[in-house]
DNA sequence: CGAGGGTGCTAGAACGTTCTAGTAGCTGAA
DNA sequence: TTCAGCTACTAGAACGTTCTAGCACCCTCG
């Protein structure tokens, strides 16, 4: 039977609760419960028990108002995309060792990433992550002019002052998606892309170089894709009509490669078979043993652990704030690529 | 070119600065940032413009300190579950108008509902959400002992004392699936079940009740499944060797029907042709115009609105407090049968 | 025996708000 | 004139913590 949580008048303990349940100061509470030093063993043991006697939680407001240190980290991200829910995963572990807690905001449909920002900046945060943000580069300049910012999985054409990014290579990406498919003995290769998402530009980039690279620079093909299942299969309905149609498609990410297959399947076309298939972002997704996606990874775990790490290190680290290494404004995150069942030789 | 949040001294900028700034008492900023009445309108213009001069932004945390109200909701959710996703977007829909804030606390992986919770009471919500909680009933009954609690999509045997229920009719959804598929003539019709998840026991429930009514009890088959594509997908497997093959199958949710569907289009199965399949959710996933999954569709909205107003009304009206009317304690949503391409005739 | 340096503890002032109890000034009725 | 009742405003005390001093004690060393 678990203890009556028991505040005499109905409130919520206080530290002033606990510390006349164990006759000292609050000041000693504090130090108890913080598990500071300074307190003797006894007295340290007595107070835990008065603390735990009347069910008293220390009140998260109240400590981050006094001290000067909030250690909130600031995490904005899209409800509705997975890949940031792996993302806030990665982050959640990171966070931890650091000793940061992590406040989160979501961007969804009645809630724009102003208001999503703008909630975690009343909260106190002292740095946000922004996971994959839309928003203008002014917008992140004004951001990043109050505190420290770190974008990921975004790429900003020119640094931007108090602002860190950390991102996938994405061009790499589909570099080794291309070469990967060229290896396989590939020529005819189309690629859906993702339009104005962040890192689509990357990746038809890379897409073109690595085929120009192989002097496939007339089977180039790109067509307008998206981040949705919907996006990929209405392309891949336009790449079923072309004539001649391609021997494998380089999607935007796994939802999009999934979609081009679901139409593909349908219409009688084999993956790998009659087509190959490459996604991106290596998501649960393409894991899954009847989807079998060879796909580009993305490391969510480590752009987790570097973006952490970026903003507590320009937390920590007041000398940082002078020497200001121009160079290392950006972490660029290697993909590599994960080969499954969606590939295999042109017939 | 915005203003320069110029705090004098690098802190950020607080109600004393404003007032200084407007040469007023700082209880009149607040007053005039609260929009309270009390202040005349120059005077309060005045003060606004000061505000935006400097860039003052109050200081959520101290604001919840002083007032006794925090106005805060409490919500956990799972990261991973793409309905909670929806859910907890009609949650910020639902909290805005009735003057509550949100405070998000994901479960994940190495983050279980202990601790999601305990931020939560941490940060001193008036009240929690729980989306889909796993918890033992007795781990929920402590925390409503302490501060109100909803729980969504979680049934409960019994009531337990200062929590309440909202979810869906799970029996009745699976009732309508089963009439549809009936109402189309099948009779051989299996159902691919979710295990242990929060709604599986009534939709199997509700199944086996449907299939009995219409005299079907014989062709009543029942195969583990679970929540993910993969679960689905192998149910699927055992479903093709099994003869008779049913002609229809229900799965327990959209994810599962995925997958289920994928075995089969690989197989040469086609749908509705061969088989048919039923969903449940209506998730963004069945809506896809390639996948256009038939399923028994939740409304995540309206489960949102409710358990936001659950949770509000238990904390404004005090009355309640005492005549708790023991019948209310549980709000259950009715289902609604959404019919697209991969439900027919069999043939 | 006195100085120096730990420990173990406490009083009281922050932190940035809101709330309570005013005060001052004005208007209008008796 | 006086007083009641408004409106516009302010001083100062909360709220529940942490932080800065500093006190009292016990060692140890010269």
């Amino acid at each position: 039977m678990p203890e009556t949580p028991a505040a005499p008048d109905g409130k919520r303990p206080t530290l002033a609760d606990v510390a006349a349940r164990a006759g000292v100061s609050t000041a000693l509470v504090s130090i108890v419960m913080r598990e500071a030093k300074g307190a003797g063993a006894a007295t340290r043991e007595r107070v835990l028990q008065a603390a735990r006697d009347i069910g008293y939680r220390p009140d998260a407001r109240a400590r981050l108002l006094r001290s000067q240190r909030s250690r909130l980290l600031g995490v904005q991200f899209g409800l509705q995309q997975p890949f940031h829910a792996d993302l806030v995963e990665g982050i959640y572990a990171a966070a931890e060792p650091a000793g940061y807690q992590i406040a989160l905001s979501a961007v969804a449909a009645g809630r724009g990433e102003q208001r999503a920002a703008e909630t975690l900046l009343a909260d106190r945060c002292e740095a946000l992550v922004l996971l994959g943000p839309q928003a203008p580069a002014a917008r992140l300049a004004e951001l990043a002019r109050q505190l420290p910012v770190v974008s990921v999985a975004r790429r900003l054409r020119s640094p931007i002052p108090g602002l860190e990014v950390v991102r996938t290579a994405d061009d790499e990406g589909a570099r080794q998606a291309v070469d990967h498919l060229v290896g396989l003995g590939h020529r005819d290769i189309a690629h859906v892309d993702g339009g104005r998402a962040p890192g689509a530009a990357d990746r038809r980039r890379g897409y073109r170089t690595a085929m120009n690279r192989h002097g496939l620079g007339e089977h180039i093909r790109v067509l307008p894709g998206g981040l949705t299942e919907e996006e990929g299969a209405s392309a891949a309905r336009g790449l079923l009509a072309a004539r001649p149609r391609p021997t494998a498609v380089l999607a935007f990410n796994d939802r999009c490669a999934t979609g081009v297959l679901d139409v593909f399947l349908r219409s009688g076309v084999t993956v790998p078979g009659d087509i190959s298939v490459v996604g991106f972002d290596d998501s649960h997704l393409a894991r899954l043993a009847h989807i079998d996606l060879t796909t580009v990874g993305q490391d969510s775990a480590r752009l987790a652990r570097l973006a952490v790490g970026r903003a507590v290190a320009r937390l920590e680290d007041v000398a940082r704030l002078e020497g200001e290494d121009a160079a290392a404004w950006e972490d660029v995150v290697a993909p590599r690529l994960v080969v499954r069942g969606t590939t295999g030789a042109p017939r």
